[in-house]
DNA sequence: AAATACTTGACAAAATTAGTAGGTTTTTAT
DNA sequence: ATAAAAACCTACTAATTTTGTCAAGTATTT
């Protein structure tokens, strides 16, 4: 369960090609190469990076893709928003969709703090953390919610 | 991105009603109306519960589904378990499939410890939390990654 | 024996995902 | 100028998953 599609990961693992030759341009190719992926599916999912200006694209000879901004700047929240729209786990909680239930339904805040906690982890890890391998640095024992505080 | 299925929605609602209604049984029509929820479709989810042994169902006249345990033994988990799988957020870290790559993918690591904080999260959540509602403690500011340990 | 409720398996419409194909435009180097 | 390298754009389609429905049974209690 809770599946992302293959253009989230495939972008993820194609930012990561473009952040690794920072500041030089990387081309479809290349990224299809390294990341075995088709230079024609790559060109959508960049397409929607460029779009949305996390990367920068330049035609011809010498030309690729380039990060805007620096690796550390980069979150993998900022890619997926991009590529999947924003963590929602059930259509209710998609703001462009709305619920009609709402107030009766028991799982709403449920699904809502769930989802919350997802994106604040995604918006801890950037780019850089994927370059330097950093990620394994999270305490493995560490719980989302070991505590629990009166409100 | 990360949406849950139906199925999975459906169930825990339909678990709430089963501990709402615990220990007496809880039929698939209450379940059905309260929930706005097909009978049909209904029978179907609740069979696969109650294949795990997390419900069980009584024939005849006054019967119904009951929980197998008390509602704070319950967790959100193992009902998502039974309805969708694991948590699996590329089709790589589903145990009943396999990762080709492992070793070069440097996303790897990123999703299955992402897996494994949403999983530690449902763990926590019972449904004892829902009928009572105290998933509001849930402290809004705590990060999943606040800190950042040294190996 | 009648009422009530659970069981099973096949089927199908709809939506989403995953990817292909083919042509266009821009830039650079010769 | 011209050719090559690269990104850009649009449409289409095949496969898969999701989301259910339907119908004919089986079991239990009163």
């Amino acid at each position: 369960m809770l599946r992302l599609s293959t253009k989230g990961q495939y972008g993820v693992r194609a930012m990561f090609e473009i952040a690794k030759g920072y500041p030089e341009p990387v081309t479809i190719k290349e990224i299809s190469e390294k990341q075995n992926v088709s230079m024609a599916y790559l060109e959508q999912i960049l397409n929607k990076l460029r779009k949305s200006d996390l990367i920068i694209s330049k035609k011809g000879p010498g030309g690729g893709y380039v990060l805007n901004k620096n690796p550390q700047e980069i979150s993998i929240a900022a890619i997926l928003n991009e590529l999947e729209g924003p963590v929602a786990i059930t259509s209710c909680l998609d703001p462009s969709e709305g619920c009609v239930r709402v107030d009766n339904c028991v799982t709403h805040l449920l699904w809502k703090v769930l989802g919350e906690q997802i994106s604040a982890f995604l918006n801890t890890i950037t780019l850089k953390n994927l370059l330097t391998g950093d990620l394994l640095e999270v305490p493995a024992g560490q719980s989302v919610r070991a505590t629990k505080s009166k409100a």
